[in-house]
DNA sequence: ATCCAATTGCAACTAAAACTCAATAGCAAC
DNA sequence: GTTGCTATTGAGTTTTAGTTGCAATTGGAT
């Protein structure tokens, strides 16, 4: 069926991990969220839903989403963390209206090399990198 | 004396705020660190010089540092805020090794130039940005 | 069908940071 | 220098975000 499920059950039993209805019913929300969302996001429009899953069912499968690929950890300027899916998505930064708080996305391959050129002159092996612009919008501004 | 704390009177002046010897000492304190630091290091130092300052009004103190443009708060892995100074540092991003925890500075600005072209291409007015990469250092990959 | 390790939900816990409030102290005006 | 108003402080309390321990439950390999 799904790509995500597919990814994610191989990942599971890879690890001797078990798919359970709460990973499954967590999977199909975070796909069904076409933008960053964060935890508390999630809880509540699971609860809409009457899918009754606690919090720390939440934080411990999306940990587990994280590592098997699925799901990236993105920090903005608050205190707790925000996600959005990597899946079907190509790696992007953040452009961060202070204003209206409305997060634009770009991508820009230029960038991305001068970033592994830098990386090259201090002998560092880059594994992830995060930019994040803020400022405001056009409409902000 | 010192251009920093020049900069913080006329800060806190220009607010109507007072400048305390509280705010003086967190201030040199601050400055007498030559690498970023976070809220549980600068309290334990000052402990040890005999300066019994509250953390609540450190938390308050260092708000007041980046709003006037002293300090920087850095984001690395982990939940709590790291700060750096400003003043007398040109601007930077980081190179943050997950194996040893360095953090190792860089610039590069045409890295920043083409920040400032994708911005136009937003018509997004920049304020400032993050730029972290994360992977291994030379010791540790 | 059995069995064991993984999982769940709940409650208790933790860490970082913010808030509350009574006592104190800058500092501007006199 | 004294006064008075407002900002500030520290101690303790609260909030926020996330983690952990544990007893009961369950997925899934055999």
């Amino acid at each position: 069926m799904r790509i995500e499920e597919d990814k994610l059950r191989d990942y599971l039993k890879s690890k001797g991990l078990k798919f359970t209805p709460e990973r499954q019913l967590i999977l199909k929300e975070v796909f069904s969220i076409h933008r960053h969302f964060e935890v508390d996001d999630l809880f509540i429009r699971m609860r809409r839903r009457d899918n009754r899953i606690s919090r720390s069912t939440l934080y411990r499968t999306l940990r587990l989403l994280v590592e098997c690929g699925l799901l990236r950890e993105v920090l903005f300027e608050e205190r707790h963390s925000h996600y959005e899916h990597i899946l079907g998505h190509e790696h992007h930064d953040h452009l961060l209206c202070l204003g209206c708080g409305q997060v634009i996305e770009f991508s820009n391959s230029s960038i991305e090399k001068l970033q592994s050129k830098v990386c090259g002159e201090y002998k560092f092996q880059p594994q992830g990198h995060r930019l994040q612009i803020t400022g405001y919008c056009r409409k902000c501004r």
